[in-house]
RNA sequence: GGGCGUGUAGCUCAGUUGGUUAGAGCAUGCGCUUGAUAAGCGCAGGGUCACUGGUUCAACUCCAGUCACGCCCA
């Protein structure tokens, strides 16, 4: 007769093969069906709350696997949040205005031979196009498992978003911390606008080299000898920059003596043609700092500064001309120096006299009118100053010289820099910059190095430069008057404010600047009048950081208790310490009075199987074989794997994407599913709720991995509390594939098949498997969010729907000292065994354990606890016979024999009784008995 | 070039205040099992702890420097 009948074997519709691909579609769509988010915060409606902020995505694009990172790590602390008890809504968001997107609307416009280039259709364009990611991205994001108000998401172009925005804005005018400056940009002369890097192209250009003398004040016949590819900016010099690690030569050449750089004095001697020079003596760099020179052809003199970042050995002479209002570098040393940034060019690219210095100090009258503008390779602003050098005998050298050099994408044209009016935010403003850093210190920063990071950041940025000459973005409410003064007042910026909420800001493009100013001038205005509106839009960095105003506070689901502005946590990449984590600390400090956020959490970025950055140029040329989309790789793996994964490495470090990483990874995956799977498939005939075992009655064998799992449920917590899912990994894993599958599930296997289905101590182990197999779905469930859910369905006697409505309590399982000592040394017994076992199977004196006989021998206290629990730990050797032989030699002994009598043709346990039972004549007594129990009769 | 980080077996991680032959899981190889079976179990091999120098009786651990990589600046 087959026995294989009779066992309790097994049995379990949730499959061994995952086929994530496939069936988390269908989950999403059945946690839709059930509202399952709704649901989720219905639950936990008054509990303690817990706000994650979104950190907006760029509405452009699919999503990265960088950003599909950042958002898992998102949703694994709101879903652990959130099963620990909280209310952890997640109002997700997008960063829609800015120039890439306006740069590829035009783009399209021009390709579909649209040539509407009014601000009110670009924008139109622009919000189109960024709807259009937004869904992209939506359903990736979704389809990752992510959990929020996907259906309410915040966007930055949202008419209530863009009012608070300004609202906050309007704090820092009222503040007096918004002025006007003055700022170099690129500027097209042809097209009479200034240009965005991403509209300027690079090609080879020829330019007129020159090197030129400035003299030295108090130094007769000795001159400083200066190299520049752009005369007309000579007129704008203010400085000199010099490196002070260089040495530098004083040279004697004829009856004059130049300064150049000694590398470079070779190169520079033959250009300029100096045929018998003697070096006098060399000198530092440092000795210029307290000199002076004599611009070459205006009344003025000039100071030598420090330049080590720029000023280098390469080309040149070894110092560079400053004109700190055509450089962006020059700006800097500028601002850094107290230089004006002075800019004598106007909108069309020709010399003129500003008021930025004495008119006397500016350049001669007979330069002025002329422009830098090239017409057939030729500048007359550059003629003119060619000519003056020449005719004061400064001009040492000139010569034609191609280099790549910036044009606009429009006209084709040599772009030029050139110093324009800005708005500012100032950060010194009443201690600005100090309060800022002292905030900084009472945010909670991890890891704790994120501190240094934006202090860094904070201490060294300079004035915060907000306006942009684009137009897909929020407009800023200012206007102009009849002299071209800017207006820009607190209450007109709020009444705009109001506006915009109405309307939508496209409202500052469709209407006229005398139409926006009767609406919007306060009603007891004393200033002058408006001639004319602003045409500048805010910096995309103001945008998303005002969300403290215009999503924390105004959304009643997150808003803060204490301050209304505030939540719990931002968790971005490093690099938003200087980007968006410094943009909402200011605003919100600002215009808010404290930081946004309670902590700070950062991850590091993606990097490939070399611990190389993941370049876009790799892709495609047979560096990545697919594009490193979010969507690639869950088409390939499933989501499940992919969350598993992040939750697999140490996010604080650079985090490794690789397919061998995966694919390690989609090993674990397995491991925990068919642990799941067999105690699952185990609980087929329990009932919880009538046949649960009392702690106090459980075999020792089950109170020991509960003991075990209540530990590890201890680690883990801990670890998602510290937010290092990387050790929940690790240690689920270990636990699973140590304790529970080599060990417990593989001993307890016999009990389970071969016991009568209602034995108490399958019951028993039923219990457990019952505890342990709830308790892993909900530990696992804000990783494997998938996974989980569906192990969940398959749980008996289960009253909740889905694994994330539940709510997890440690099971805090604890057994007495004594028999956790008991079965250290069970399990001590258990390793020094193994090895006897192991041998003779390589002996091929036995195939399976079940088929030996192990005798312990010796005295002591070890000898004693087997003795006591010979049965347990027989078990635990998963031996047919176990003996004990107490002797007088203390040295416990271990040694092996084939099993006594025959096996049981039943549970293949050898036994001395086979075919007690006349009945059953293949049978050991328990099976026969079992066996009796089991067939009804 | 500057600031902030990182560098332990093929992969991901441990390694407590410096203290015995540097650990775990996975992967690999070799077996066992065939009543979790496109599963399960056992055993074995694998590391000059990035490199160099220093402090110390003793350094993966402390100090200095070098190299490589990442982020942010310039």
């Amino acid at each position: 007769m087959d026995y294989k009948n009779t066992l309790n074997l097994p049995q379990t519709d949730f499959p061994m093969k995952a086929d994530l691909i496939k069936r988390e579609p269908e989950r999403l769509r059945k946690w839709d069906a059930a509202g399952l988010y709704a649901a989720i915060q219905a639950r936990r409606a008054g509990a303690e709350k817990f706000v994650l902020h979104d950190g907006p995505p760029f509405a452009n694009g699919e999503v990265h696997i960088g950003t599909a990172l950042n958002k898992i790590l998102k949703d694994i602390i709101i879903k652990y949040k959130t099963l620990r008890g909280f209310h952890a809504p997640y109002v997700p968001g997008w960063d829609c205005h800015g120039l890439p997107i306006e740069f590829k609307v035009m783009q399209d416009m021009r390709k579909a031979g649209n040539s509407a280039t009014d601000a009110a259709s670009i924008r139109q364009a622009c919000e189109t196009y960024a709807r259009k990611y937004i869904d992209l991205q939506r359903a990736q994001f979704q389809r990752l498992g992510v959990l929020g108000d996907w259906a309410n998401p915040y966007l930055t172009f949202a008419k209530e978003y863009e009012a608070d925005e300004l609202r906050l804005f309007a704090g820092l005018v009222e503040q007096g911390m918004v002025y006007r400056g003055k700022k170099p940009v690129y500027w097209s002369i042809p097209c009479r606008t200034a240009l965005a890097e991403a509209e300027v192209e690079y090609k080879d250009h020829v330019s007129q080299s020159v090197y030129v003398k400035f003299p030295l004040v108090g130094h007769s016949g000795t001159s400083v000898v200066i190299w520049t590819t752009t005369p007309w900016t000579l007129p704008a010099n203010l400085a000199v920059a010099y490196n002070s690690t260089f040495h530098y030569s004083l040279v004697l050449v004829g009856r004059e003596q130049y300064i150049v750089s000694a590398l470079l004095l070779p190169a520079i001697a033959a250009k300029c043609g100096w045929q018998d020079y003697q070096i006098v003596r060399s000198l530092e760099g440092g000795h210029l700092a307290q000199m002076e020179y004599q611009h070459p052809f205006c009344r003025r003199t000039g100071k030598f500064f420090k330049g080590d970042s720029f000023v280098d050995n390469t080309a040149g002479t070894g110092f560079v001309h400053i004109a700190p209002g055509h450089g962006l570098e020059d700006y800097h040393l500028g601002i850094e120096q107290g230089l004006p940034v002075y800019s004598p060019v106007d909108d069309d690219g020709k010399f003129v006299h500003t008021s930025d210095l004495p008119a006397e100090q500016q350049m001669p009258a007979e330069m002025l009118g002329r422009s830098v503008g090239e017409k057939h390779g030729k500048s007359e602003a550059n003629e003119a100053v060619l000519h003056e050098l020449r005719a004061r005998q400064a001009l040492l050298h000139q010569e034609n010289y191609t280099h790549s050099y910036p044009h606009c994408w429009r006209s084709k044209t040599p772009i030029i820099f050139r110093a324009m009016a800005q708005w500012f935010i100032k950060i010194d403003h009443a201690g600005f910059r100090d309060r800022a850093l002292a905030e900084i210190q009472r945010v909670h920063w991890v890891p704790e190095w994120g501190r240094s990071r934006i202090e860094a950041a904070v201490k060294g940025r300079p004035d915060w430069c907000i306006s942009r000459q684009r137009t897909w973005g929020v407009p800023i409410p200012a206007f102009y008057d009849a002299s071209g003064n800017p207006i820009l007042d607190p209450r007109i910026v709020r009444n705009a404010a109001d506006l915009f909420e109405q309307h939508g800001s496209n409202v500052w493009f469709e209407r006229s600047a005398a139409e926006l100013w009767a609406a919007l001038q306060p009603a007891d205005w004393t200033g002058p009048a408006s001639v004319a509106k602003s045409n500048d839009t805010l910096d995309v960095w103001i945008d998303s950081g005002s969300s403290s105003r215009a999503v924390i506070a105004r959304r009643p689901e997150i808003r803060g208790a204490g301050h209304p502005f505030q939540c719990d946590m931002y968790l971005e990449g490093s690099d938003q310490h200087r980007g968006w984590f410094q943009s909402s600390l200011l605003l919100s400090l600002a215009g808010n009075g404290a930081a946004p956020y309670r902590t700070v959490l950062t991850h590091g970025f993606m990097v490939d199987a070399d611990r190389e950055k993941i370049s876009k140029s790799q892709q495609g040329q047979g560096g990545y074989e697919k594009p490193q989309t979010a969507e690639a790789y869950v088409k390939k793996w499933g989501a499940d794997i992919i969350r598993l994964w992040v939750a697999s490495q140490d996010f604080r470090n650079d985090i490794i994407v690789s397919e061998e990483r995966i694919q390690t990874v989609a090993e674990t995956y397995r491991v925990l599913r068919n642990a799941l799977r067999y105690e699952l498939a185990n609980l087929a005939d329990f009932d919880p709720a009538a046949q649960a075992v009392p702690d106090g009655q459980l075999t020792g064998l089950d109170r020991w991995i509960l003991d075990e799992f209540s530990q590890l449920e201890r680690d883990v917590l801990a670890a998602y509390d510290r937010h290092e899912f990387h050790v929940v990994y690790q240690r689920v894993s270990q636990f699973v594939a140590v304790e529970l599958s080599a060990l417990y599930h593989d001993v307890v296997k016999d009990r389970l098949y071969t016991d009568p289905a209602n034995a108490p101590r399958r019951r028993s182990t039923q219990t457990a498997l019952y505890r342990l197999v709830t308790g892993l779905c909900r530990l696992l469930s804000p990783i494997l969010a998938f996974t989980a859910d569906e192990a969940w369905e398959f749980v008996p006697g289960r009253t909740v729907p889905s694994v994330h409505l539940l709510t997890w309590e440690p099971l805090g399982f604890e057994r007495p000292e004594d028999e956790r000592a008991a079965w250290r040394t069970l399990l001590e017994l258990r390793e020094r065994a193994l090895p006897e076992l192991e041998k003779a199977r390589q002996a091929k004196s036995i195939g399976k354990a079940l088929e030996a006989k192990l005798t312990f021998a010796g005295a002591g206290p070890e000898l004693a606890t087997a003795q006591a629990h010979r049965e347990s730990l027989r078990e635990l050797l998963n031996v047919s016979q176990l003996e004990i032989q107490p002797t007088a030699e203390a040295a416990l002994t271990i040694s092996l024999a084939r099993a006594a009598g025959e096996k049981c043709g039943r549970c293949w346990h050898w036994e001395t009784h086979v075919g007690v039972d006349a009945g059953h004549p293949t049978l050991c007594a328990r099976c026969a008995q079992a066996v009796r129990e089991s067939v009804p009769a």
